[in-house]
DNA sequence: CATCTATCTGAACGTTGTCAAGATAATCTT
DNA sequence: AAGATTATCTTGACAACGTTCAGATAGATG
């Protein structure tokens, strides 16, 4: 049969939660900042009991570096998409300077949490080879924006810039 | 009664606990990583009851924000410490750069405290005129080491360097 | 001395992350 | 088709956390 996953019916089994959850810590995370964003405050948001992330998720972390990485998956998109509305390799590296800090100025809740997952990730040894980082996908996208490794003065600049411009 | 620490006065009931509380968390922060620094813990290390730290800070982020204080004053003087060790100005910022790199390098929980609690203060609008923001600090630092307004560039590039061989 | 005030303890409340058992639904097998 | 299997969700519990509040204790002050 055909299940009808409405927003009205709550059968015994959500549509599909993980999508959910991601998309209810978002919620908390731009309403209510980040220091509300517990595991069981997402649950309650999508409904759902607190245990019941664990069929998704391995841990809280596991859900939060599932939040940053759609963040960082937008971080990239809007990268993208100010590089190639440049005609020049340098006009594309100033834009995707702004399009960083413009990002992290309208999410900052989410920036912080992109950041903090990347730093734990590091800090503990617990995921050690996932290895995206977040950072440096970002400046692999400015890399592939035109930047040369030579040029990894003006890069690093760019994103030290927008680094700077973002947390003060 | 049990822990006579080290040589030190005992101006007050069982001595100067704002000052052993952040001791403790420092040893807590070397011995057991950033996440297991809770204010129980901090407690627990230092001998007291889970309440006494109340006494002391206002908050479990008062503390945190006392431990990482004095992290950026040991930063401080080391980045001073490199500066007067070198003769010219370009010299001196290099240095600094290096300071700063092997400080975050040798204590990382540390750094990773100092750089969470500026965060903090200026994501919640809680202490909102601190305004010391320890990077700012340490900015000044490389400034009075020589930079001029001018050197902006150069500022940037040694103290992005530093955080980029930090974070990875 | 009595008193006051700062400091510390003990117990409690609400919340969090996490796990083990049981209920329920979708899927696979025959 | 029905029965067995697997994936999903709930209930209930546990320890640990941050925080508060009513008392205990000791140094300072009159």
């Amino acid at each position: 049969m055909a299940h009808a996953h409405e927003a009205s019916d709550r059968p015994y089994h959500h549509g599909d939660l993980s999508r959910a959850l991601v998309q209810a810590g978002r919620r908390i995370l731009e309403n209510e900042g980040p220091a509300a964003l517990s595991l069981r405050a997402v649950a309650r948001e999508a409904g759902v009991s607190p245990a019941a992330p664990y069929h998704h998720f391995k841990d809280k972390c596991d859900l939060m570096n599932a939040v940053s990485t759609e963040g960082w998956m937008e971080l990239g998109a809007a990268v993208a998409k100010a590089r190639s509305q440049a005609p020049d390799g340098r006009a594309a590296m100033t834009n995707i300077g702004v399009a960083y800090v413009c990002f992290a100025r309208d999410n900052p809740a989410l920036y912080r949490i992109m950041y903090d997952s990347a730093c734990d990730r590091e800090t503990m040894g617990d995921h050690p080879k996932e290895a995206d980082s977040g950072w440096r996908h970002v400046r692999e996208a400015l890399i592939d924006a035109g930047a040369d490794p030579a040029d990894e003065r003006e890069l690093e600049l760019a994103t030290i810039g927008a680094w700077c411009a973002a947390h003060g």
